[in-house]
DNA sequence: CGTATCCTTGAACCATGTCAAGCAATGTGG
DNA sequence: CCACATTGCTTGACATGGTTCAAGGATACG
């Protein structure tokens, strides 16, 4: 087993961690390896930004990375979380569109570039590559028009528990049973569509109805079924 | 010009209709046509429903058809309109998953049917082919991401006053300057994400104001710049 | 030309947003 | 290590946009 080519580590990992790249061969990776970058990003470095050019596509490795829109009076509205295996900030590079969301690090993150010509190239000369890339973006399309209808046609409150079950199901938990993921008020209200004082009280009410536990950020789940029965998923 | 081989008319139709089919060869469109069927639609004829198996995707030549998802009290949220030269259905099958959403159609409409083992051989066999679809996968996220966040943000009004706009520019206006397409206002409401009665009140708010005039369905547009302001649009 | 669907309006209610004010936690520079 | 600044969290009071219910009128279509 194990490649035939010593590659660097990190584009070993790249690999591993999406089945986009299964179908390139050792020369394929080979030339992709001399162009990809990798780097450690701090919380809070913004990788891109919405209405600015796109240069390329990024994979995260590790870490966690959110996925914004900018409303008019500087409302974000959060439009999925990125985390290992994820590629992000490709739909602007195919479309050949200016960016259309913003991406930011929300936990230490450790991410390879891929410039846009790069990725041109493998879409040219790798059918199988564009293939998955395809099925990806059929996979987030589905996601988001299934949530276009629950923002349009649910109450907060059971967006939120919605929110808090699909948090849990995409992060886990960590060994105090507690979201495995740390959000501000705030972000919490930005997923939901909401403003932050809704979520601190929806938050509350869930605590006192013996849902969950609170201790700062960490949010603890109580009752897993009680939340996805409010939430009115099936 | 011309093609070499006679193709039957609607085989011609449909491979103008939409550009993910430029790239396929005299060979690959003989094959596709012995495979593709071809029907007209009377209005309230359902092409496939939520939560069945797709068995193919749906071409339309001309007409309208809504692409909907049911919500848990049987509320509709329309997830966008197809018409001449859009491809629906496609997410499901390449995905291999049961229908997310419901199409229903809404003007009479000459639409192709693309059985999934043709389309399958197709992306398979045309890299060009496969890379089209992937180009306009993309251009529905996008648009779907940029959907979600105004019905998160914006007022009722404000969305109306965009869904209009929005409708003028898909749809264009006849020679009353009515919008070329006739929809019930629970239709609207379902656009929207909003009550029936709100979509009413707000309707005759905007023909109080100047914006525009009714006639039932009719809806004549008077002020279009008044509706982008009102929607906050830029 | 009757039946079903769609449209309209009013009234009451309530979920949610907004504003204001204070507290807690966290980080930074002296 | 303290003082100060910044950011995030919480709560209360209040305003209101939007939904829901009910009832009657209009329109479309077989």
């Amino acid at each position: 087993m194990g490649t035939k080519i010593d590659f660097p580590e990190h584009i070993n990992e790249l690999i591993k961690s999406n089945s986009v790249f299964k179908h390139l061969d050792d020369e394929q990776i080979l030339e992709l390896s001399q162009e990809v970058t990798h780097s450690q990003y701090k919380k809070g470095t913004e990788l891109y930004r919405e209405g600015n050019r796109s240069k390329g596509v990024y994979c995260v490795l590790a870490g966690v990375v959110k996925i914004f829109k900018t409303g008019l009076e500087g409302k974000n509205q959060i439009i999925k979380f990125a985390k290992s295996g994820d590629i992000i900030g490709y739909r602007s590079v195919l479309s050949e569109e200016l960016a259309c969301s913003s991406a930011k690090v929300i936990e230490e993150a450790n991410i390879c570039f891929i410039p846009t010509d790069s990725l041109t190239r493998l879409i040219n000369s790798s059918p199988g590559f564009t293939k998955e890339m395809l099925l990806m973006s059929c996979n987030e399309l589905g996601e988001a028009n299934a949530f276009i209808t629950e923002i349009a046609q649910k109450s907060v409150k059971e967006r939120l528990a919605e929110a808090l079950v699909i948090l849990k199901k995409d992060f886990g938990l960590d060994k105090n049973r507690c979201l495995d993921i740390s959000l501000t008020r705030e972000e919490l209200a930005n997923i939901v569509g909401t403003a932050t004082e809704s979520i601190i009280r929806l938050l509350s009410e869930f605590k006192n109805d013996n849902l969950i536990e609170l201790q700062g950020r960490k949010i603890r789940i109580i009752d897993l079924q009680g939340l996805i029965r409010i939430s009115g998923m099936y």
